[in-house]
RNA sequence: GGAGAGAUGGCCGAGUCUGGCUUAAGGCGCACGCCUGGAAAGCGUGUGGGCGGGUUGACCUCGUCCCGUGGGUUCAAAUCCCACUCUCUCCGCCA
């Protein structure tokens, strides 16, 4: 019986009051107006009032013959002529109230293709190649003889095994051995203790598998379904940690006073990467299931792009203690996802192929997700709730971790030094041979 | 997997059998006011959200919807019917 319709992406009302804004926000992005139909949007949006206008009506003329029906059988008078007029008068709201259903999902539907609007920082430019390089840290490691790619490294070493992963499940699936996998589990527990003593996040372990709900918040429901592996009872395998964390506090209103809050979570990362057959088919750069360590923060409005530097910066902190060269690109409009107002990639040096390979990805998605997912915050100075900024990013890609170090700290004879910040979680090991 | 019980406002909790002055009783909590040297007690007032209209800021005001979710019956549903979800108890199975 409830009218009010929930998923939508953008403010509606930010879209009537200021549509020529959305559609430049949708040029920056390169998408084609037809692709983010802002106009269509404001027509369903108008119809939809009108008739909402109508129907609230009728109801009203409803309620109002109920009180009257009561009154007049207190005094036993016949009510027939009123109970055969409201019969009618029913029957119209039944049809209205479809119509009205009809018109949200329609509405609902070319909402879903608006993307967020970018912040005024951001450079605006069709792709990557307009992204801007913020800052660069460290200097690539000189060797004294041609740099192995780490699935050679890890191969030579026996602790990367490429046949037997894809023997036991497929391509795209690797086996990690002896101090692979210490490493891995080392480099998992180092980022959550940095973020979790010295950058102040909550660490949460949540499910892996996550219902509709859940991924329509983060928006990787309905639009990217074919890259999510789905499972029965309607359960997905989460693609990123961002997608069950953020979904913490769905359908919540939190305390103005408990913001910002910050979460830390490690978990496995499933994706089918549909339409990437061609790319990163050796090593473990691009796997169907890969660790990742995600930073996740529900921020007041006023100060949600303070909180994505700060992101940023916890990201950047991982690859200073391990040592390694990297650089933090803004990227441009055309390059950000579709829920982010801004956007920062954190790229790791990979020598042997001579270029910088991202290794965490940290946006600011302001209301866009908050909105969908119903997370507000009451302001401590009373009146209406708000709601939240979400903001998600790596901290970082632990799989592509374990690639950096095995071609950047990869010695003559094969052998890969272990960065010192990494020694106490492998049991004091300083050298993988 | 089997059997049973339940889901009502920030919280507790009545109402459901017997549909309609229920715009959900009562209590607790919270806010403000009175009282007080100050406080407690006492007294009084107020106390959610969504959508939409009123010349869209805020405030105000009017209407509508929300008693787990979705359908149905009816002039009218928290209340009757159907399906589903979740929680609790017991049994079975299990790391």
């Amino acid at each position: 019986m409830a009218l009010s319709y929930n998923p939508l992406m953008l403010d509606i009302k930010l879209i009537r009051d200021e549509p020529d804004r959305i559609k430049k926000a949708i040029l920056d992005r390169g998408m084609s107006a037809e692709a983010a139909d802002v106009d269509g949007v404001l027509d369903i949006d108008a119809r939809r009032r009108a008739l909402l206008v109508q129907v609230e009506e009728l109801k009203h003329e409803r309620n109002k013959a109920s009180e009257q029906i009561v009154a007049m059988k207190k005094d036993a008078a016949d009510t027939t002529a009123i109970t055969d007029r409201m019969r009618e008068i029913s029957d119209r709201i039944k049809e209205m109230d479809v119509e009205v259903r009809e018109v949200d999902a329609k509405l609902r539907e070319v909402m879903l293709d608006i993307p967020n609007v970018p912040d005024d920082s951001v450079p605006v430019g069709p792709d990557e190649t307009a992204n801007v390089e913020a800052r660069r840290w460290g200097e690539p490691p000189s060797f004294t003889f041609k740099p192995k790619p780490h699935w050679d490294v890890g191969e030579d070493l026996d602790i990367l095994d490429f046949q037997r992963g894809a023997k036991i499940a497929a391509a795209r699936f690797t086996l990690l051995k002896g101090a692979g996998a210490l490493l891995e589990r080392a480099l998992i527990n180092f980022m959550l203790d940095l973020h979790t003593r010295e950058h102040g996040y909550k660490e949460i372990f949540p499910p892996i598998l996550a219902n509709v709900e859940t991924f329509t918040t983060t928006g990787q429901l309905p639009k990217f379904k074919d890259d999510m592996y789905q499972c029965q009872d309607g359960l997905l395998l989460v693609p990123t940690a961002e997608v069950p964390v953020t979904n913490i506090h769905r359908d919540e209103t939190l305390r103005e006073e408990d913001l910002t809050v910050n979460y830390v979570a490690y978990t496995p990362c499933f994706r089918r990467e549909a339409g990437s057959y061609g790319k990163d088919v050796r090593g473990i750069i691009r796997q169907h299931q890969f660790n990742k360590v995600e930073m996740v923060k529900f921020a007041h409005p006023d100060h949600s792009f303070d909180e994505l530097e700060s992101m940023i910066g916890n990201a950047e902190e991982v690859l200073r203690r391990l040592g390694l060269h990297h650089r933090v690109m803004l990227l441009s409009t055309g390059d950000q996802g579709f829920a982010a107002a801004k956007c920062y990639d954190l790229e790791v040096w990979m020598p042997a192929s001579g270029e910088f390979r991202e290794i965490s990805s940290c946006s600011n998605c302001t209301d866009f997700q908050a909105r969908n997912g119903n997370i507000r915050f009451k302001p401590a100075e009373g009146g209406k709730p708000r709601f939240v900024h979400t903001l998600n990013g790596s901290g970082i890609a632990v799989g592509r971790t374990v690639a950096a170090l095995l071609e950047n700290n990869q010695l003559d004879d094969g052998r890969v030094v272990v960065p010192p910040a990494l020694q106490p979680y492998m049991g004091g090991m300083t050298l993988i041979e």
